[in-house]
DNA sequence: GCATTAATTGACCAATCAGTCAATTTCAAC
DNA sequence: GTTGAAATTGACTGATTGGTCAATTAATGC
């Protein structure tokens, strides 16, 4: 069974590599050489170049959706849920890098491709199903648009994970941020 | 004086072909076939395609910095304020596209180099500024950081502006959504 | 053990890559 | 009008690109 096997090293190699320089930046020959197996072979088992992303995105897309991050319980108050599914969505976006290099070199360099989407959005419905379920509860504002939250909360969380860079240098006390975001959302929820 | 203008032309076709597929992505060749001159050239004005890549940032970090959106008043009260900031800020990504486009290539398949930092963050210091008016003016919680209501703010404006299809395929409104921020920010920050 | 299928190899391909260079043209200053 | 410098050209390079293909090797089913 050493077909199986030379697949899957010729798979991580092009994931790291695709992952790290993307499409246009990553060569055959430098897949061949990490996953040090012959040139020629990548193109038996994975046609052509083309392929093998759409092979590395949808291996992504499967670890993505296996480990999905489970919504916290909405039995507990929502400040809790709130800090909870903060923590555990950057947690995830933390230990899953990946994930959201891919987005962005999807994004960038290849925004007509559409066969499989590699997005945040697939347990968008379970978020405002939890929000609306604190909307009922009363201690979410029910007059706020459920998936307007879910958007607001995502790109509070998405920066806080990953892409406070771009607007500071330095953020001085990662996790007093964090905090200083779950306060606020709750307050801005209220 | 046909040197300079040919000089201008290379560094535009340089730059709408860098801001569309990279610096790994686009080949000497076809920044000369678009700008139509010969493909020496462009090594006669720019040494090579680092130097090109180089210059095209900076004309547009040039151009950033010309055009940079202006912080309202604050003379107004704080709604009026994070209003006209939200709307200026998103309006200056929308009217700015190769702007973020650049920093996300540079983050994405350039982030070893600093020579010139295309950030979002040069303006940070005259946000802090004016949120830290509005704190002892009593309209701003002032036990807030400043530094994190800035990165706050950004996050969701930055969100807003281009990428929530990240989040949502479609987010039906976006009007709507731009004056939920304003909003709910208020309401945090309060 | 034999036949069939799949895995693996290395040689090869045309196209393209960034970059060089000598020769020529253009232009401006005197 | 001559001269010197800069702009422009086209031919060229060696390396690398994605991809093919026939031949060889290894594994599998009977």
């Amino acid at each position: 069974m050493s077909s199986e096997n030379t697949k899957e090293k010729i798979l991580l190699s092009a994931r790291k590599l695709f992952v790290e320089y993307g499409f246009a930046g990553t060569s055959m020959g430098q897949i061949a050489k990490l996953a040090q197996v012959n040139h020629s072979l990548i193109f038996h088992h994975f046609e052509n170049k083309e392929k093998l992303w759409l092979a590395v995105k949808q291996s992504i897309v499967k670890e993505k959706n296996q480990q999905s991050k489970m919504l916290p319980s909405t039995d507990q108050p929502f400040y809790d849920f709130l800090y909870a599914l903060v923590i555990k969505s950057i947690k995830f976006y933390r230990d899953h890098p990946d994930i959201m290099r891919m987005i962005s070199w999807q994004r960038l360099e290849r925004s007509h491709e559409e066969v499989i989407s590699l997005t945040l959005s697939s347990e968008t419905q379970s978020w405002i199903n939890a929000f609306k379920h604190y909307q009922q509860c009363g201690e979410v504002n029910p007059q706020l648009k459920p998936e307007f939250i879910v958007v607001f909360v995502l790109s509070i969380v998405h920066v806080a994970a990953s892409d406070h860079t771009v607007f500071t240098q330095t953020l001085a006390n990662e996790d007093a941020y964090i905090l200083f975001c779950v306060e606020r959302i709750q307050k801005a929820l209220g």
